[in-house]
DNA sequence: GGACTGAGTTAACGGTGTAAACTTAACACC
DNA sequence: GGTGTTAAGTTTACACCGTTAACTCAGTCC
């Protein structure tokens, strides 16, 4: 059905960069049912016939369904971090650029739920084979969060703190997209006032401490 | 295999009331299913299997394997509430309790991943029939939060405003739950330093604000 | 004795991921 | 031209899955 290289520029000699078209089209039609019907609605024949070859075909271009939803994750990753920069470039000032990264991080997980959804919040025994490059791909993200915590000024975070305070800035906006996503919060309350106050608790947990610190009881 | 009422007070008249032995060691292994491997082992026939009894049996009990679950969710969340209610207990002080309450959240997570997992992260479309009365079940352990934040002196919150800063400091914990059992957080991170910090910041979230509020750019 | 009921069964349908063996076309080399 | 090799797909098959429909069979009631 798909013939790579299509027609022409048949007598080249290396074909190892350049995957074939089949290859891409399977990763195009897997992308849009990720998005239109989620993760678990992925499936290798289904691909397969959306795509006019067998189902077995696709393993000629990844190691199983995982793998398959691994290059899917990965892209995911990449498209999260140009956003990501994107909004850095909107401000200079730490604390608005800290804001700025909280809000795009919100709106790029509330406006990509099923490709969130796989990116973050797969089990681990799913997530075994996850390859090591890709991790440092994933990781790169928190590096931006942890960058934009260390540059507020006062809060004399570094080491392990800052790496702790930033990954729990992460996990506060994380926690917000999963509720929101999965519908387990009410829906009466306003959307905005929760976004907003979302963006507003996570920048607070980067800023000094209030000076009349807690009780230790 | 499993007779209703085993052997002996045979011939009591209703026998609505008290659910068939099968029902239960139904529910028994799945709990220990979920516990031990996880909401995607849990599979009709092989629960029959290890009960004793044909996979369509199940039928007979629940109404399908999303019932099942949603039973399971039932007990983990009745469960949560047990939990979070002793940790109320400890204390008398506002803000100690509110700490308490954190602690206990994250542990109880930690402690029950699969069940967790099953609990708070399955996508809402399966949740489209999760009957109406366990919603209202969850959403009491969301309003000993509630009740918490709103006895912190001095936040003067109220409303919708409470409501949301009560979701938010949940949200913080399941951030940071669903992060760790993903094995999304550097394993390089002390873990105590990260829970103990993770409770710090998700009280500081009900606290007052700090009077050099964050310059509106 | 006969109808009825509840609890359980077997058989079957359509779906899944994936491994193994097979086909087919293109190319290189003698 | 004939031969061997390789790549790209295919068909077939296996072992699962959730669920439905139809059936069995023991016990109870009239």
């Amino acid at each position: 059905m798909i013939h790579p290289e299509s027609h022409s520029s048949s007598a080249r000699a290396s074909a190892a960069e350049d995957s074939p078209a089949l290859r891409g089209a399977i990763l195009d039609e897997a992308r849009r049912v990720l998005a239109q019907n989620g993760h678990s609605a992925l499936s290798m024949r289904r691909i397969a016939a959306a795509v006019g070859c067998s189902a077995t075909s696709i393993y000629l271009y990844f190691e199983g369904r995982d793998a398959l939803i691994y290059a899917l994750i990965d892209e995911g990753m990449s498209s999260l971090h140009d956003r990501l920069q994107a909004a850095l470039g909107e401000s200079t000032e730490p604390v608005a650029r800290l804001r700025g990264l909280a809000r795009a991080y919100l709106e790029f997980g509330l406006a990509h739920p099923h490709s969130y959804e796989v990116m973050f919040t797969l089990r681990a025994e799913r997530m075994a084979r996850y390859p090591q490059e890709s991790y440092r791909k994933a990781r790169k993200n928190l590096e931006l969060f942890t960058d934009q915590v260390a540059q507020v000024p006062g809060n004399g975070l570094c080491g392990d703190r800052l790496q702790t305070v930033a990954t729990l800035v992460w996990a506060a906006l994380h926690g917000t997209v999963t509720l929101l996503l999965a519908q387990r919060i009410d829906r009466a309350l306003p959307q905005t006032l929760l976004l907003d106050l979302a963006i507003e608790q996570a920048v607070r947990l980067a800023l000094p401490l209030n000076p009349n610190s807690p009780p230790h009881s």
